[in-house]
DNA sequence: TAGTAGGATCGTT
DNA sequence: AACGATCCTACTA
């Protein structure tokens, strides 16, 4: 699967940036906010489908056309393609440099941001399989992973809930549905799951390119630790918590830390957090009140315990990190 | 009303 | 046996 066009669907990525946007590249664009709610007006906004409306300004990062990069080295030296004057992080203006250096030093920043966004975006494929315990390859889901990751992305960004709409379909099945497809079977976020499917389309598609020849890779590290835990033991709820404390871009709205060096933490979602747990465990009637139970059986163990001063919904990591 | 605490029981691994 | 899910009663903010 050497060709750009191997097998994986590639034509159709450039498609997927409004995934991006909506998901892991959101850290940039609000700065360490969490997924904002889904709002099918700006879904539309940011894919391009009123050709006439505007794009926030800053707000596109070409990402795919990296994800694309023939040289699998792009972490390095990827090339900007366009418009490196909507990237919302450089700003080289006012520098004073010639016009030349200036493009430079643009076209160097782009790169940094790109590098960075790209990152994230594995490391972010990389926690969701830690937490759901799935390939992070799609083209090797069963049904049952493909129905975890559409209730996980589903309820991670807030999306109307698609029901029964992508049942009984494997991992193949889905990765060769087309934009149109996804659509049918869901009209409200249909176009948005197929995105965010395109992003771990590509990024397996990178790993397919990065290895096995090519260990020393950067993103190799950010897979082998994905690789090992998919294929590890059933993850405990303290693990589960921690997990989702690590990731404050993603989960944030959720659950946070009150004091990360004391291992303090606020469930601020009781009812989501219990939902991705129950997602997580298969369990589709886990709610807060079990969850809560399960935590305080921590308590004798001395994994969790409840803070000195106690609060609602406040729990402390015995032994914080 | 929602969260807290902990006993009891059951299923899974 | 460990772990967590489920159901329960009593209590609390």
């Amino acid at each position: 699967m050497g060709s750009r066009d191997g097998g994986l669907g590639v034509s159709s990525l450039h498609s997927g940036r409004a995934g991006l946007g909506e998901g892991s590249l959101a850290i940039l664009e609000r700065d360490g906010e969490p997924p904002q709610a889904w709002d099918p007006d700006d879904a539309k906004r940011a894919r391009g489908l009123h050709p006439g409306a505007e794009r926030l300004p800053g707000l596109y990062l070409p990402c795919f056309d990296m994800l694309l990069a023939e040289d699998a080295t792009w972490l390095m030296k990827a090339e900007p393609r366009k418009e490196p004057e909507q990237c919302p992080v450089i700003d080289s203006q006012g520098l004073g440099l010639p016009p030349g250096l200036d493009a430079q030093v643009e076209e160097r920043s782009l790169e940094q941001v790109q590098s960075m966004v790209v990152g994230e975006v594995l490391k972010d494929i990389e926690t969701a399989c830690k937490l759901l315990n799935i390939n992070p390859d799609p083209m090797e889901w069963n049904p049952g992973n493909v129905q975890k990751w559409v209730l996980w992305t589903e309820h991670l960004y807030r999306l109307p809930q698609v029901g029964r709409a992508f049942q009984d379909l494997s991992g193949k099945d889905l990765c060769a549905m087309s934009e149109d497809d996804f659509r049918q079977r869901s009209l409200q976020c249909g176009d948005v799951l197929y995105a965010h499917l395109d992003i771990w389309k590509s990024a397996a598609w990178m790993k397919e390119r990065c290895s096995p020849s090519d260990k020393l890779n950067g993103t190799e590290d950010l897979w082998s630790e994905a690789d090992s835990s998919c294929s590890g033991q059933p993850i405990h709820l303290w693990q589960f918590l921690r997990e989702l404390l690590l990731k404050p871009h993603s989960y944030g709205r959720c659950i946070r830390w009150l004091n990360k060096e004391k291992g303090i933490f606020k469930i601020e979602d009781s009812a989501h957090v219990a939902r991705l747990w129950g997602i997580r465990k298969n369990r589709p009637a886990m709610n807060y009140d079990k969850l809560s139970r399960s935590i305080r059986q921590y308590y004798k163990k001395g994994i969790i315990r409840k803070p000195d001063v106690s609060q609602r919904l406040v729990y402390q990591f015995v032994h914080p990190v």
